[in-house]
DNA sequence: CGACATATTGAGATCCATCAACCAATGTGG
DNA sequence: CCACATTGGTTGATGGATCTCAATATGTCG
């Protein structure tokens, strides 16, 4: 699944200069501070934003918890994928965990541009499938593994993340309370 | 999110006869008889399956044990979505659970037919973000609800699944073992 | 330094899985 | 058409995984 990144990222690269154009002319950089919103719970996700630098998370509230569903890192990118599919209100906020420096393009005027640009269109099939692998495999985690096998996974396989994100964070997002994860690091 | 179903949906009606023709064209009837496997664990997912009538399932083994993971009813579309993406071998099994009709479309055939028609392109998109959600929202239970929860969600919101499949299916569709189910009944 | 977020640890409660026995309905071979 | 196997479901006893509540560190930043 990973390979399905490079395949788009190998797209992208090999886009012809018109596409490419037509993807940058309404593309824009921002810079958000740690701790910041990008979106907000029952806004409509009219933006897509692509990690330039930085951390960001993807979170709801459950009875007033927090619970983290998807981590940002560079080049990743980080909608909020029902609002802005369905361009309804959204149940999730995306917070900067870091500083951090995004690329910003708006939803109508990607519709608009995949329009004109078969590719584009093809490139946003692409993103849909890979997010819908990716949810997939974390509903499969969720299913088959307990809490330490959850956690061993992320920490074999994404060891950055618990390098760098706090671990009230990493529990919420492995579904666990932080207590749970603080015993299961203390048995490791 | 059902309303996307009928968006879908009524994409297919609009469409104009030269692209409906083209997706008929590559698209084929067949049968199978209760219990059959329409895709195994390890075959490559080269084939869609609409379902036209019946009821099938789509599941894994874990330690033996069959984890169902969807259940499609009439009007359906029946794949293993990572095996037929990233067209790899499937971990999923996909069976009939009782005599069904299928209208089968193949993989490259419809690869073939979206370069040439932009709106099945378009069509692929909207079947892709369907699933993305659909599994998005799948993955919001699992988190936030109790096995009750998920029991009486399905129950209200798709009381034809609690009529129509054995138990033991829809306690490892729910993530909770047999007997659990049996007690959450026995409760209500 | 003080204050607030972050993490650890303990004790008890709860949810759910597992194992096992049992029951009911269905189907099949002789 | 009976005897028996098979499938599907229920019920009880027990244990394990994880949550919750609470107390106590350990930062970290203005």
């Amino acid at each position: 699944m990973t390979s399905y990144i490079e395949k788009i990222n190998n797209y992208i690269k090999a886009l012809d200069n018109d596409t490419l154009s037509a993807l940058q002319s309404i593309s824009s950089e921002k810079k958000y501070k740690k701790g910041d919103l990008l979106l907000r719970q029952n806004e409509i996700c009219g933006k897509s934003y692509l990690l330039i630098s930085g951390i960001a998370r993807k979170y709801y509230l459950n009875d007033g918890k927090e619970i983290t569903t998807e981590l940002y890192f560079e080049n990743d990118l980080a909608i909020s994928f029902d609002s802005y599919t369905l361009q309804q209100p959204s149940r999730e906020f995306i917070e900067a965990l870091t500083d951090v420096t995004v690329s910003i393009t708006h939803y109508q005027a990607f519709q608009d541009a995949k329009a004109k640009h078969q590719k584009l269109l093809s490139l946003d099939l692409m993103l849909a499938e890979y997010y819908g692998m990716w949810v997939e495999n974390r509903l499969f985690q969720f299913h088959t593994m307990s809490a330490t096998e959850r956690y061993l996974n992320i920490f074999n396989k994404s060891p950055h993340i618990v390098q760098t994100i706090p671990l009230t964070i990493i529990a919420s997002y492995l579904g666990i309370s932080l207590e749970t994860l603080s015993r299961i690091r203390a048995k490791i």
